[in-house]
DNA sequence: TGTACTGTGTAGTATATACTACACTGTCGA
DNA sequence: TCGACAGTGTAGTATATACTACACAGTACA
């Protein structure tokens, strides 16, 4: 049902395989919320976390933040907030990519890279 | 005090000075929200309001919904679901393109464009 | 067999978001 | 001077967000 809590659930308790301390309990505790909250994310039954919370469970499970709130429907702040600085450019820009296919846009990202620009 | 208040009053009173249906009630009963609330808004004493009524309102004063949206620390949902679909890849191009001049931004819209990829 | 874990269910909560409702005051033309 | 506008101030509200607190049942191992 939660892409996210799947997600998780799966990242987790792979990582629980070689170390026992990805419990859920103590993945709880370490990123500071309680265990029957992270247990209702994993399962699907509670909303997404904050981008607080996303990125302290990113850290403590070695993925990336920007996967996280991505599949809990959110956007990295710093990255709406270098978009809410040229709105327009971005939207334009954006919209244009939506259906470019990743090889594409990785050239675009290369070119930007190397000053090919 | 709000970017957002400062915009949307200045606009309208231009729009006010030559079309007296853009008094502050009448665009508020257009778009469907109280006088007050509207006040408030173009006051800055009030959070921004939901993107549905930036837009409306975008619509009403013939502006850039993008830019209302972006005014209003937010960004349109449609964006928001492009980047969260391909999340590292627009995560990487976005925050490679944070320091790059517009004019280079442009260039490269212009490239997806033309399907120079 | 107990104690030390595991995950989960239920109920409640503080804070923020996005407004409404209504009364009030001021201005301006007829 | 009055009626129809204009904008504003105060108070309240429904809904969502992002959790907490705590009790409970199952498993394992010493």
């Amino acid at each position: 049902m939660s892409d996210l809590g799947d997600y998780l659930r799966k990242q987790r308790e792979q990582r629980r395989q070689s170390d026992p301390q990805f419990s859920l309990r103590k993945v709880a505790q370490r990123i500071g919320v309680q265990p029957s909250y992270l247990s209702k994310v994993e399962r699907g039954s509670e909303g997404s976390p904050s981008e607080e919370t996303l990125r302290r469970l990113a850290e403590d499970l070695n993925e990336d933040a920007d996967i996280l709130l991505a599949l809990g429907g959110k956007i990295s702040t710093d990255l709406a907030s270098i978009i809410r600085k040229r709105p327009k450019l971005f939207a334009e820009l954006i919209r244009d990519l939506k259906d470019i296919p990743d090889h594409a846009v990785l050239r675009i990202v290369r070119e930007v890279r190397d000053g090919n620009w």
